[in-house]
DNA sequence: GAATCTATCTAATAGGATTAGGTATGTCAA
DNA sequence: TTGACATACCTAATCCTATTAGATAGATTC
């Protein structure tokens, strides 16, 4: 028999090809043996079983979401930032549903790399709240909150959790401003719960487009 | 041979518990039909395979969710409301998690009670809104928001997201903040991109306990 | 060319969903 | 009381999946 010439990493990437298109329900081993040409039990010798090769799509999948976010952060700040990473994090949910899927379950505490990579991803966000002057615990409770949101939708969207699809975009659109306005607020000294918000803040650069 | 006895609530019920005791991935015919004292095949008598069981698990769930938001909601209005509704949904996930989990696919659009039972926990939410004077289009972007938020932090929680669980309940409260400010400043009329939050806005009436 | 490594194979076990078809328990009418 | 019927439950069987054990053959190295 001619030899298929996997290694551990082409394994991950079918893997990831796969629960995207089919979505993470039907990433079998036997159907992903059957799309490399070899037999089931032949993937154990790359990967230690489907719990496995399912942690390994979701850190690969942390890690080029991480990509995305950090190259759509990239000279931007403040609401202009927010605004291109919650689009980038959406972008990727919707292009990689098998893999979001995936990473979105607790890394293994054993794995440094998973840990890691789930690092990475919460680092972009925390890195876009210094642009609204959020620091320390501040910051941690931002970035849980904009996680939430944006994790949130993108997750009731792909489950059909809002109906009909009717101007999604836009309701994103808002989601994302709800956030800015509450995040602004929250940063504008202390006591934060009455005052108005600042009128002079930069807001969004770009037009955004109309869904 | 003794009779159980059983008809499709007490199994769908059955079914919860077991999904909430041990997770949703737990739930199988064989480990369930165990726990009833019957044999797995005897399970399709009442429901009509293991998909059937986790939507009807989905559609109790959903029911069961919007009845304590109803309540939490009770007498509440604006951003007492929305309190109520959060910490409401968030015990409703951590007590529940397993019927939480199936009550967030998709519901199946042949099926009017899944329908309608999806149905009761928005207008929940859009009842809140209310308060919030929000209306038409924007509360369906608002409801969006909340139920994207609330939904992502529990979520996230759920599944070990948020690393350490330290001060989760501290971050809760804060996302809660930062709905509640985002939407009242989408409320203070248009155009509602520069303006300051209004400022004798009653806020939250009950002191929320320190975590 | 021999030795070793390892990617792959076949064979087998175990557990789950599901279907087909039989049995016995309960209900209801005569 | 007895018969008929509905149905809750059973066993047996099929099919699919994950996983382990052990053998083979292609590639690599000395």
């Amino acid at each position: 028999m001619a030899r298929a010439g996997l290694d551990t990493d082409e394994v991950v990437r079918a893997g990831a090809r796969l629960a995207d298109v089919e979505g993470l329900e039907a990433l079998t081993l036997a159907r992903l043996a059957g799309d490399l040409g070899v037999r089931a039990p032949s993937l154990y010798a790359h990967v230690s079983g489907l719990d496995d090769l399912r942690r390994r799509i979701g850190v690969r999948g942390a890690l080029e979401l991480a990509g995305e976010l950090q190259t759509a952060a990239a000279g931007r700040a403040g609401a202009d930032a927010l605004d291109a990473v919650a689009r980038a994090y959406r972008d990727y949910a919707r292009a990689h549903p098998g893999s979001y899927e995936a990473l979105q379950r607790a890394p293994d505490p054993r794995d440094a790399r998973a840990g890691a990579a789930a690092t990475r991803v919460v680092d972009v966000v925390r890195a876009v709240l210094r642009g609204y002057g959020l620091d320390g615990d501040d910051a941690t409770h931002a970035t849980r909150a904009i996680r939430s949101a944006l994790h949130g939708f993108v997750s009731l969207e792909r489950g059909g959790g809002f109906g009909l699809p009717l101007a999604l975009d836009e309701s994103y659109a808002e989601l994302v401003d709800v956030l800015d306005r509450g995040l602004a607020a929250a940063s504008s000294g202390r006591p934060r719960r009455a005052g108005p918000a600042p009128r002079a803040r930069p807001r969004r650069t770009t037009p955004r487009p109309k869904p």
